[in-house]
DNA sequence: TTGTAAGCGTTATCAT
DNA sequence: ATGATAACGCTTACAA
């Protein structure tokens, strides 16, 4: 039994075939065994169990019996009724308030996660990572974290009044917020970079290569990364700024950057330069100039923000905002760390630095 | 008080300079209120408060007062109490056992992740996504997973002889595999597609456009779908088939299209054919013909492998092979709910159809 | 319709 | 060095 079921669909079938092979049994879960059980086949009391478990006096002879014993069965502690006990988890949940396409493309998120997680498990937390994407999700998560499954949470791209965002203020969790600290000041603190002046930095670097009409991709404005950066445009530009030259699209994303560029072709044909406030972004953009004709950096120079790995692999290679992703999640986990140790006096905010890289786009 | 720091700081400083603003005082989280605290407020008891939160008769009177006093104090119940009484968590977990690189820029992942949330949530479960990165990772996790955080798994690429593959099996956790069944046939469940049949459906594709010397990037031998992929090829080729014309790399990601395309560019200049085992591999490869000169499709015909969004945005886009990301995750809840709920036979594979689909690279 | 009490599996505080 | 025993906060019979 138990042929491998695959080799008998083609793949090729448009149709909505669906192959199922035999069933397969649920053995329903045998007993796990207690410290009580382990203590009886050791034939000590349940205090020396758990003294060899988490520490503390015991005889050779009774530990040996009782690691046997451990082995034997395979004990693994109940971590529900440990938590009970501990009034901690020890784990820290991880969630990124954006929309789905953005979560899909922008391999930033990943890296924030990435440098969170190493810190995290190095500090013997396991870090969980919850998705939000229906009012339905939002409301589980927010009970979630509220019931103790977490001891702390790190939220990326948090909006003010978000719900979560002021759920967490409510219950006191231990927090830290990535990259777009809301709004209200609260005694939250953030992790990012400083918006504003990167950029205006890049949007300068911009003008210095003799560009006269510039425009500017702007998404997520109901974010304060979204509005920081196009405060920062503005201010590079001075006199020169022409709101006509703006387009708000709603998502860090490829899309946006498709209809944000097509926008902007729209309005101003003599167009020669464009700032993409995400690489994605900038990406989408720059598919629109291939396909209007227009040569980058030769008729328009491209900038974006982030540095991701889309900056590498569009055509030219993207001049970008580096954003040091993986540090971030890092500070980030720090930071809650710090705080679920009951440090008193954690930073308000961490800003890391964010250099412009030059390449080839503009 | 609070002024927002990161007007201080210019991001363009290349120097390691972190700018912290004032501290924030972790104000120690005032104490939970209990079931019990509800029932002394509204001056009924227990077991009457209980009865309003999961249902039961209880007079007007009573759940008036008793709502009034839970609202008034915002209580939440905790979970670790409630799972270790009834002996569930109410949440799954789901995995993904790929390399760094791959985690970040394979877009299926997110598609997987969400399609499963989707009926997760729907069905009042919590996902809770757990990253493996490291073999202290791996160790937390099978903790994690055995100690009752979580009623089931999913898992993603799989390997055979994995840790977390065989604890799985070993503790008889609700789980199912996505994509990858372990070559050991065990009483897992996994959904996926037909990944020999649709390599061979493309592959016969690509001949059919009369290319004489077809190669092929083969990534994660070390995967079932690695090999199955390899498989189809081989079968479609038949006598044709010349393993010099194989690259192998390791991982499905972009890095290793680079890596591969130039290995056959390599071996075989005369090269007009490349099937790459997923689009991201696709993606590096057409980048490494552009720069070698060679035009897409009229000099060297490519397919990919997935149908995610790398697909469209090559240029120009790529003839692949449609991978339902989305219907996989969902089926793949589905099969561990229907496993939590004890369901006695539910199927041991679903197989979902993988269309080619033919764009211009091809 | 409501109250009482036992118990889920740990950990921690006592005596011993 | 070890063994009882009392919580942790919730659910759930069962009794009233």
């Amino acid at each position: 039994m138990c042929e491998r079921a695959h080799t008998l669909a083609t793949g090729l079938g448009g149709v909505n075939s669906v192959v199922y092979s035999d069933g397969v049994t649920t053995s329903g879960a045998p007993r796990r065994s207690t410290v009580k059980d382990i203590a009886a086949a050791a034939g000590v009391s349940r205090g020396t169990v758990n003294r060899v478990l988490n520490g503390g006096y015991v005889s050779p002879e009774a530990r040996a019996a009782i690691q046997a014993a451990i082995a034997e069965v395979g004990y693994v502690p109940n971590t529900a009724a440990r938590n009970l006990k501990r009034r901690r988890s020890e784990a820290v949940g991880f969630l990124a308030l954006e929309p789905h396409t953005v979560l899909l493309e922008d391999p930033n998120i990943g890296a924030i996660m990435l440098g969170a997680n190493a810190v995290l498990s190095l500090a013997g937390y396991q870090m969980v990572s919850l998705v939000i994407d229906s009012d339905r999700d939002t409301e589980r998560v927010a009970r979630y974290l509220s019931g103790g499954f977490v001891d702390g949470a790190i939220i990326v791209s948090a909006r003010a009044y978000d719900p979560i965002t002021t759920l967490i203020g409510q219950i006191g969790l231990p927090a830290v917020f990535v990259g777009h600290p809301p709004d209200l000041t609260n005694a939250i603190p953030f992790v990012g970079i400083d918006n504003v002046g990167s950029a205006r930095a890049i949007t300068q670097r911009l003008m210095a290569t003799d560009r006269r009409r510039i425009g500017m991709i702007a998404p997520a404005l109901n974010r304060d990364s979204g509005v920081d950066r196009l405060t920062g445009f503005r201010e590079a530009l001075g006199d020169r700024f022409d709101p006509a030259l703006v387009a708000e699209v709603p998502h860090y994303d490829y899309a946006g950057g498709v209809a944000g560029m097509r926008t902007l072709l729209d309005r101003e044909p003599a167009l020669d330069g464009v700032f993409a406030a995400s690489d994605a972004v900038a990406a989408g953009a720059m598919q629109v100039l291939r396909e209007a004709g227009r040569d980058v950096p030769g008729d328009v120079g491209v900038v974006g923000f982030d540095d991701s790995s889309w900056a590498d692999r569009t055509q030219p290679p993207l001049s970008t905002v580096h954003q040091p992703a993986r540090e971030i999640g890092r500070r980030a986990a720090e930071l809650v760390h710090r705080q679920i140790l009951g440090d008193e006096d954690v930073p308000g905010s961490v800003l890391l630095p964010s250099p412009v890289v030059w390449r080839h786009s503009a």
